[in-house]
DNA sequence: TAACTACTTTATAATTATTCTAAAGTATGT
DNA sequence: ACATACTTTAGAATAATTATAAAGTAGTTA
């Protein structure tokens, strides 16, 4: 029997969603994803990091690596790459676009961007999403 | 004293404005990038494998990879990466943006795309410039 | 040309991010 | 409690990339 108060409940969903049995390493991961104020982004590297420095039992690199790639394939979490050959997953979800300011990230609200031309998609494809990134550099 | 036909001299002057003299390896590996019709991708590993093919003296992996950072850092290749920790590079150095369909990449000119509203650069900062990535899935 | 210096190439080792493996642990259903 | 299936873990394996250091090559100077 769990108990379950509406407090867990949305980030406990999210590994049920994602098929995944809700043990206690992956409850920990879920929370300390998704039961916050702001999204954010991170490295898998950075998650263990910061989730096993306050941890006398640590939870191990492969159960951040499956936790985090159940939860991408579910679509919780959407994976993207800067140009260091290490993936980045952002707990928003939501079709949004970017700064990238020499390795730092910034999101830019969807609505923020639109658009007056967009190409049709080859022929047999459709559009899934579109996404804008906005390189910047400092002023002089 | 160089034999230079006006042939070469586009791809060895991009290796020297790279700061690399034109050695062997290095004027084979730029004319194989550059003395094509229409640009293309390639990551260093493929790179590698379809220019050692049909060679008998192998290049070494090292000099692809300087040759493309220094290539890059000049400006002659442009970096940009999918969602494999693999870096890739674009011989077509103009901004541009990028159909993405399941890891494959189609070009898709600048000016198939304008924009009726984007944000402004966070302040100290300017835009460099502005790409979109239009990802593609299959019709039904 | 010979000698000197600086730059290159190469094989190999090292590093980093990630994935795999297999053993030990834990939970769930009967 | 037993059996089965799912989890966690440490450590090995892999893949892309970078670093190292020795041997090779080119360019310069005398």
């Amino acid at each position: 029997m769990h108990k379950m108060n509406s407090k867990n409940k949305t980030f406990i969903d999210k590994l049920r969603s994602s098929g995944l049995r809700p043990t206690n390493q992956r409850v920990e991961i879920s929370k300390f994803l998704f039961n916050r104020k702001k999204t954010f982004h991170f490295t898998v590297e950075e998650l263990k990091n910061s989730m096993n420095l306050k941890r006398s039992k640590k939870i191990s690199t492969a159960t951040f690596y499956n936790t985090v790639h159940a939860l991408k394939s579910a679509g919780h979490l959407k994976e993207f790459s800067l140009e260091n050959n290490t993936s980045y997953y952002d707990t928003n979800i939501k079709s949004h676009h970017h700064f990238f300011d020499n390795g730092k990230v910034i999101d830019i609200r969807s609505d923020k961007i639109t658009f007056q031309k967009l190409p049709d998609a080859p022929k047999g494809k459709k559009i899934k999403n579109v996404e804008v990134v906005i390189r910047l550099e400092n002023n002089n």
